[in-house]
DNA sequence: AAACCGTGGGT
DNA sequence: TACCCAAGGTT
């Protein structure tokens, strides 16, 4: 952290006094704002709007609410928990970091800057807001919103994710950020960005910074931040294999540990309708009837997925094969386990036995 | 450095 | 519809 003279003496100040009066500081996280729910928040909101935070939040922090709690859950809870939420590494590192401040740091998170930026799932960005929302200590963040305020009011070309962007950005958001009242400013920033200074059709006229902004001295606030170049995304397809037997049973597979929704309960998997059965055969499973159901496509932030699931009324005393990543779940076991949420979907849609 | 990792909402 | 992208981090 910077300490010499301000390049912006008035852009905290403006900032500050514009959020006494239209911050937001009735958050969940907020009340009570303790280090371990303002860490499950921020994890919580990498990548994901406040809204839809904000039900995952309450429900979390009622069946765990506190860090050692969490460290002594088993992970199939935390990722239940997590389900629908997406970026389940999240989840994971979440569950992992607790357990080491539990090993490490008497079950607390450190209030050091390096040793928390050092525990998994927490970058530069969301060891300064944790440090600064929880502590008060002068951290300066970047964050999706703060990008957004920044590229418009320095007038900064360039897409925020490029490295030479982004390293533009941080000098400006450490110069700007004070070292008095750093939780209420770093808040205020990241609702100046959601709440004003939006991604499109900006209310300038409601911005405490606009007397000094760039993008709107030079009228640029629709180019600014500059967009991500984009590349069309490629199409895969799957077979899903619902697997039920006579009392209404889905046989359920763990996910391997890498790649997407890794070491969830998800359904077995074939290529295609054609090798469906042979899949399921090599289950240790046995079918009666097969009924493919509508394909429909999941969209990834990479690559987008067309599902058909097949409908596979299993023998009864159906056996499976020994392997500890396979289950038979009734619909009441399924909802205590992390799924991915089209699969949850899929099988919340299911008609009754039939 | 660039790809990977989910999902839902906005336009 | 198709695309962008949101309180990013890891590899």
């Amino acid at each position: 952290m910077s300490t010499t003279a301000k390049s912006d003496p008035g852009f905290a100040p403006a900032l500050l006094a514009w959020y006494d009066t239209h911050g937001r500081k009735q958050l969940p996280w907020q009340t009570p704002r303790t280090p371990y729910r303002v860490w499950l928040s921020e994890i919580m909101l990498q990548q994901t709007q406040v809204a839809t935070v904000i039900g995952y939040f309450q429900r979390f922090v009622d069946a765990l609410p506190e860090l050692p709690t969490l460290a002594a859950a088993p992970l199939d809870q935390v990722l239940a928990l997590w389900s629908g939420l997406g970026y389940y590494s999240r989840a994971r590192n979440l569950h992992k970091t607790a357990q080491l401040c539990v090993a490490q740091h008497s079950g607390d998170l450190p209030s050091d800057f390096a040793a928390l930026a050092a525990l998994p799932g927490i970058g530069r960005s969301t060891a300064a807001a944790i440090l600064a929302q929880a502590w008060g200590q002068p951290h300066a963040i970047l964050d999706g919103n703060v990008k957004r305020v920044l590229s418009r009011y320095h007038g900064v070309d360039g897409w925020p994710g490029s490295s030479a962007t982004a390293r533009q950005l941080w000098r400006h958001a450490e110069d700007n950020t004070p070292t008095l009242r750093v939780a209420d400013y770093t808040q205020a920033i990241m609702d100046l960005g959601a709440t004003v200074c939006a991604r499109s059709r900006p209310r300038c006229g409601a911005c405490p910074l606009a007397a000094d902004c760039i993008a709107l001295r030079d009228n640029r606030t629709a180019e600014l931040p500059a967009r991500k170049s984009g590349k069309a995304s490629p199409t895969r397809s799957t077979c899903m294999l619902i697997l039920r037997d006579a009392n209404g049973r889905v046989l359920l597979q763990r996910r391997p540990a890498n790649g997407v929704w890794a070491e969830l309960w998800s359904l077995p998997e074939a290529r295609e309708l054609d090798t469906a059965e042979r899949t399921a055969r090599s289950l240790g499973t046995s079918i009666e009837t097969t009924r493919p159901l509508d394909t429909f496509v999941h969209v990834f932030s990479h690559y987008r997925l067309a599902i058909t699931p097949l409908l596979m009324r299993a023998a009864p005393q159906a056996r499976v094969a020994d392997r500890d990543d396979l289950r038979w779940c009734s619909p009441d076991e399924i909802l205590q386990l992390g799924l991915p949420a089209p699969v949850r979907r899929l099988l919340q849609s299911l008609p009754g036995e039939t």
